[in-house]
DNA sequence: GGGTTGCCCGTTTTT
DNA sequence: CGGGCAACCC
């Protein structure tokens, strides 16, 4: 039975112990760069190989689709196709499992499906605009959000207090939660927060269930168990009550998204919550140099109600490495630039653009490192932004797929009834929307019910029709044969074709995309199921190219080199922050730092700028607490004290626009082209995606163009 | 019903 | 400064 245990050589003795202490609760404290994803494959490696455990009764979460599919590529290649049979994947595409088995027993049906948020902060407005509120004054989108920590939370509508529900819209909050789940159910559609909260009802109310899930579960792990909230813990405790071997793995001084209902509070009271529970610290550090980690534990150690750990240097990196730099700068635009050139200075010593990256701690600061970028020419990425199942063009030939899928979808309907253009405007949506509720019907049904001008009703009649014959077409194509072909008849696709705008093309290629997604999907349905979980279309490759990336984003990842602008008080940490909670606001922002600079293996840099433009608006700023928390032993400080005088300053380099030539390849391309845009002047191309050309105007900054508005000067 | 202007407001973001 | 949205006008 007992296969070859040789992974467990690979291990220094804590993570050994953490790996072979199977039974009971666990915690293992994995401080950054501790190897946690290796205790936790090796975990169910060896959980299989000594026969504790058959694949399908382990349970793995993880909190990221990212992270779950790491998790499985990596147990592949340690145990193989058993892989397949555990139950590997994050909370959320649990509870969808679960939730699919028995649907009717939560109010739902099968194939219900999962709203993004656009589509809930919609339906919310939607529900507010009935009650008569001001949505001026009371934002759907602060209402979604005040719903949405409560069913984190684990709590429903009737569960919802006065005392809770006093912060907004003088106390209707929780009838609008109410409301909205009723809603939801009506739609047969649930969103992210019902992916757990209703497992919670299931088991509730089903104990038998429930206890079938605690005999099947002999173990369970738990990923990054600081950023779960107390509905996930609600739901692991339940699970873990049959067996009681659960062990989970975190980092409390790496907990980053409590604003969004994650709750430190769950790996502190680890102790108390699984009784008898162990607890092994992970302290050695295999990533960082003993610079980095001085002063990345020297800061986190200011925290208050920390678990506690010291991080170890690895053998061999004692009293080596660099200091950690610190710089400051006149404004954003001298940083950026600045930085660009330390780069260039990087990638001279040798260094891969790919293990070099740039954290930053909102996104708008993203664009000054784009521009200084491309006027340097170097290659680049930035993480985030616009995921691919989020961009308009996508969820509107979802929603078309939807309505062929099934038609009582309102909220397909809603979408795109009127898109393109029909002429079906918000007076006949009233009218449908009344009908519907008087009769009870779906909005594609009471389209024969509501009255309606003759002009309107035609045009309502032939949208009817053709979704109905896409409907029967669906029977034989399969999905990605029928969508081009239903897009095209609704005229969604000619309605980005008369668009002229240079984004058009990039929607079109996007919807061609999602035309090769499709293509693994043999139903319309299986697709939809699918899809919903999932934010993204898969990474690009890894390629030769700098990442520019929020702290939040950089989570999990390492580079060689580390850059941190941008360390002001007012941004990091964040005045909001600051404003809303206070201490407990400073402590996670203060965590935000840590896990920025424990990125680095190598280097890391730290800067700020005394004046930074905040929505067009010159603000002057200071320096940021956390650099008078590093520990000058540490760091080599070679920012200014004060403010400086412009005059002060002796290197205007950056100021001007550097018009330096970038280099055209031998074979013929259009990057790097000086060119003329009767609107926005003299510019250069940047980048070439067919047509579509992303040009560096002197006076106007990067832009999006086609091709035939530019001339070659 | 659809296009235009003018006002408000502005972190972090995965599922 | 710039996007999103609602009131306003054709």
């Amino acid at each position: 039975m007992v296969e070859s245990l040789d992974f467990l050589k690979a291990l220094n003795p804590q993570q050994r112990e953490a790996v072979e202490t199977t039974e009971g609760p666990l915690l293992v404290l994995s401080g950054a760069g501790t190897g946690k994803t290796r205790v936790l494959t090796t975990r169910i490696a060896y959980l299989l190989a000594t026969g504790c455990a058959r694949p399908w009764e382990i349970l793995a979460v993880t909190f990221t689709n990212k992270a779950a599919k790491e998790m499985k590529e990596r147990l592949e290649k340690m145990i193989g196709a058993q892989a397949s049979g555990v139950w590997l994947g994050t909370f959320h595409a649990i509870g969808v499992k679960i939730l699919s088995k028995y649907p009717g027993l939560v109010g739902l049906k099968s194939g219900f499906i999962v709203l993004g948020t656009d589509d809930q902060e919609r339906l919310v407005k939607q529900i507010m605009q009935e009650r008569g509120l001001d949505i001026k004054k009371w934002t759907p989108g602060i209402v979604l959000d005040i719903i949405s920590r409560w069913k984190d939370k684990g709590l429903l509508p009737e569960q919802i207090t006065a005392a809770l529900d006093t912060d907004y819209c003088g106390g209707c909050v929780a009838d609008l939660y109410r409301i909205y789940q009723e809603r939801l159910r009506l739609l047969n559609a649930v969103d992210f927060g019902d992916l757990l909260l209703l497992p919670l009802v299931l088991f509730k109310n089903h104990s038998d269930i429930l206890a079938e899930y605690q005999k099947k579960f002999k173990y369970i792990l738990v990923d990054e168990y600081q950023d779960t909230n107390v509905a996930q813990y609600l739901l692991l405790r339940l699970l873990a009550k049959g067996h009681g071997n659960i062990c989970c793995v975190g980092d409390d001084d790496q907990s980053i998204y409590s604003w969004r209902g994650a709750e430190v509070g769950n790996i502190l009271k680890f102790s108390q919550d699984f009784s008898g529970a162990q607890v092994i610290r992970l302290e050695q550090n295999y990533r960082s140099t003993a610079h980095i980690l001085g002063a990345a534990s020297a800061l986190i150690a200011q925290n208050e109600g920390r678990l506690g750990k010291t991080l170890k240097v690895a053998d061999g990196r004692d009293g080596s490495g660099d200091l950690v730099l610190v710089k400051s700068y006149w404004n954003g635009s001298e940083e950026a630039n600045k930085i660009v050139e330390l780069v260039e200075d990087e990638q001279r010593a040798g260094r891969s653009l790919s293990q070099i990256a740039v954290l930053v701690r909102a996104s708008f600061q993203t664009r000054e490192f784009e521009e200084a970028l491309i006027r340097a020419g170097i290659p680049y990425k930035i993480v985030g932004g616009f995921k691919f199942y989020e961009r308009e063009e996508i969820r509107d030939a979802v929603a078309y797929l939807r309505l062929v899928l099934n038609p009582d979808d309102d909220l397909a309907f809603l979408r795109v009834v009127n898109k393109p253009k029909r002429g079906i405007g918000e007076g006949a949506l009233k009218n449908i929307q009344t009908a519907a509720r008087e009769k009870r019907l779906s909005l594609f049904q009471a389209v024969g019910w509501a009255s309606l001008r003759p002009s309107v009703r035609k045009i309502l009649d032939g949208f009817i029709s053709k979704i109905k014959e896409a409907q029967k077409e669906a029977k034989e194509l399969p999905p990605a044969r029928l969508a081009p072909h239903v897009l095209q008849e609704m005229g969604y696709i000619d309605f980005w074709r008369q668009e002229k705008s240079p984004e058009a093309e990039s929607r079109l290629e996007n919807i061609n995309e999602l035309y090769n997604v499709l293509g693994e999907f043999e139903t319309i349905a299986d697709f939809i199921g699918y899809t919903s979980l999932l934010m993204d279309a898969d990474e690009t490759a890894a390629e030769e190219q700098l990442l520019v990336m929020t702290l939040h984003a950089s989570k999990g990842l390492e580079f060689e080199t580390v850059f941190l602008p941008g360390w002001e008080e007012g941004l990091f940490p964040h005045q909001k922050t600051l404003d809303e909670s206070s201490v407990q606001g400073l402590e996670e922002e203060r965590r935000l730092a840590y896990v920025g600079i424990t990125r680095a293996k190598e280097k890391v840099f730290i800067s700020y700028a005394f004046n930074r433009r905040v929505y067009g608006q010159w603000q002057s700023a200071s320096a940021s607490r956390f650099i008078e928390e590093l520990p000058p032993e540490h760091i080599d400080n070679q920012a200014r004290r004060k403010k400086p005088m412009m005059m002060d300053i002796e290197d205007f380099s950056w100021q001007i626009p550097v018009k330096k030539e970038i280099p055209i390849p031998a074979h013929k391309r259009r990057v790097g082209r000086k060119v003329y845009h009767e609107t926005f002047g003299d510019g250069v191309v940047v980048r070439e995606e067919g047509d579509r050309l992303e040009v560096l105007f002197a006076d106007f900054g990067l832009k999006k163009v086609l091709a035939k508005f530019l001339e070659v000067m």
